[in-house]
DNA sequence: TCCCTGCGGGAAAGGGCTTTCACTGCGGTA
DNA sequence: TACCGCAGTGAAAGCCCTTTCCCGCAGGGA
């Protein structure tokens, strides 16, 4: 690989003006020099050393990103709303998937820190898991000591900026809904109970259920991956336990569908026979059939809110935005049935969204 | 930031012996001063800094992945077995979206070039355009040249070695299926023509229709973005154009998707009035209703070739490894409609995949 | 003519790490 | 006893760049 001497040779100039040619440095150089300088860079296919620059300039612009996924349309709408701010302001992203391994999730936050990331982001839920939980928190600490700004979406237990889904009341406005639908039986495909955010709309979920004297059992709640076939497997186990289920509330919208699959496997209709509500309204949710009534999360913003946290002016406490939830009415929620069978068919809602 | 001579100090030993320590060299190190570096590297909170490190070290590790988008799931998918395989190896991904613009595709070709990447595999459609390609190419050379390792997934103007999935036979596939299904006005919703996929698919697709005595007019051919609103957008233009089509093709899944949903909002039933293929087969095709004909591409297993072939010895010739492509049948394809309305509708068929 | 100013350029000091090389003791062999 | 080899350690030379500091020089004012 050439280097940057090796520019600076064949242009027959220093190294330093090479350099402030190619960097375009405020010093001002001849005309006749930075055309050599330019000229000897094309001949070379010189690229410059990104480790050595970023050694060599002290400060730091890259910003580290730690998601469950990127994958995961969750995710990737998060990001879409991280990268937006981050290209605005000329910084480079980072982004690693933890793939919900707490320990992986350790390592990255050290591996960034190595990079020397300006600031660090943790999107996805939280654990109850109080040793990790501890350790996370004593490592970005650490981090924030030397300079670092941190920033976290959807976790309340770091102690810093975050910007928070408000999951409660989307659990609660699932609950309502189907309350006023006058189901009564309601079973929940969730997510691992370790995340907080599979805990979170669960509490919101209860309330509304509790607030109209009904209950929520934890035999109605399935807990599995939170992706299609966890959704799938858990909507089965839940239907064979309880047979006369009307609805179901699935804990995000992978699991939603993976719920209709196994409902359309049994030839329960929708929502003629059971309804069914998601959580987080990813694109998908209006393209399967019956469209999906979920409950949105501003996800794009999410992410947008959180880099521009920790990008702009430090606060003297901590900031924590709370993005609200909504509910989005489409094809796969209608009134309860009667009985186990038939029941009058329901006129399709129209979408706003498609 | 602690620095590794912070350490050294604290421990009273020299920055070699610490650094001995920290990587496990294979010069030995008394047990005693090797405590006492831990301990000073544990109560400091030190994180080695990338950069120096990879800086001193001469050998590079970390390999560089250009995709078109990561959270598109074709290459979700793609990106799924190149990680695996570079895991297996200790290996770092930095993964970078071109979002389809093949300047930034260029940019990022210098970028990781910067960053040290050992090698470099480039994922995603090549494009119909001289000028781009010779850069692209010119760029891969120089980078070649300096030791580095290229392939290329899905694209053939590159000269090194290249994973392919074949496109062709896969657009042959549904072009004769549709065939058989007696369907003779058959419209396509395509990619950018500027693709290579688009031209070749549709250049498989074609052949089919030769070979059984029928054609693919240009006006049955729609262009359009690569994603669900293209394919929605591109259908409505089809369908408007030419009220009696029996089959549409779409060039990848997300486009037959948003070809559903067009074909939904007017009420056309699919398959009895309008059947559907769409290609790639990703995993969402068979939680759509009706579940997704469509042409199957090993992706993850694309991605495992490219890494290994990137990261295993180098080879005197380029080589070209094809990857078929399979169609898969579901319930989106039925016999093509008699007359513009009505036909008996067609036996569900079993998906094997759920 | 002299001095000051300001511009264009280079020398050199880092930035934090790895690794070679040289050195010090020590046990063991001739 | 003299010497060799080796284990364990540290000094120092890089890795490639940026940036400060300094120097020479030309032009303008006194």
């Amino acid at each position: 690989m050439a280097t940057l001497s090796d520019v600076a040779r064949r242009a027959g100039v220093s190294p330093a003006t090479a350099s402030r040619v190619i960097n375009g440095s405020s010093k001002p150089v001849t005309e006749e020099l930075r055309e050599r300088v330019l000229a000897a860079v094309a001949e070379l296919q010189y690229v410059p050393n990104a480790h050595a620059q970023l050694l060599a300039r002290s400060h730091r612009s890259a910003v580290g990103v730690i998601v469950h996924d990127v994958s995961d349309p969750y995710f990737a709408e998060i990001t879409r709303g991280l990268q937006r701010v981050a290209t605005d302001q000329g910084r480079l992203l980072m982004i690693c998937n933890s793939y919900r391994d707490p320990d992986r999730e350790l390592e990255y936050v050290e591996l960034l820190r190595g990079h020397q990331v300006a600031a660090l982001i943790l999107a996805g839920s939280g654990y109850h898991d109080e040793a990790f939980t501890r350790q996370l928190n004593e490592k970005l600490a650490a981090y924030g000591a030397t300079g670092g700004r941190v920033a976290v979406i959807g976790r309340h237990e770091h102690s810093g900026d975050a910007v928070m889904p408000d999951n409660r009341t989307g659990g609660y406005l699932a609950g309502r809904e189907l309350c006023e639908l006058g189901h009564r039986t309601i079973g929940v495909v969730a997510g691992p109970r370790i995340l907080t955010t599979t805990t979170d709309r669960l509490a919101g979920l209860r309330q509304a259920l509790v607030e109209q004297g009904r209950d929520l059992p934890e035999r109605r709640i399935r807990y599995a991956e939170f992706d299609r076939d966890g959704g799938a497997e858990a909507t089965a186990r839940l239907l064979d336990a309880d047979p006369e289920l009307t609805a179901i509330v699935a804990l995000n919208d992978s699991m939603a569908i993976g719920a209709l699959a196994t409902l359309r496997a049994r030839s329960l209709a929708v929502p003629q026979r059971v309804s069914v509500i998601g959580f987080d309204d990813m694109p998908i949710a209006r393209d399967v059939t019956p469209a999906l009534t979920t409950v949105r999360l501003p996800l794009v913003d999410m992410g947008v809110r959180a880099m521009s946290l920790v990008l702009g002016a430090e606060a003297v406490s901590p900031r924590v935005e709370v993005l609200p939830a909504e509910l989005v009415r489409r094809d796969t929620t209608g009134p309860a049935a009667r009985a186990a069978t038939g029941s009058a068919p329901r006129a399709r809602r129209a979408d706003p969204a498609s």
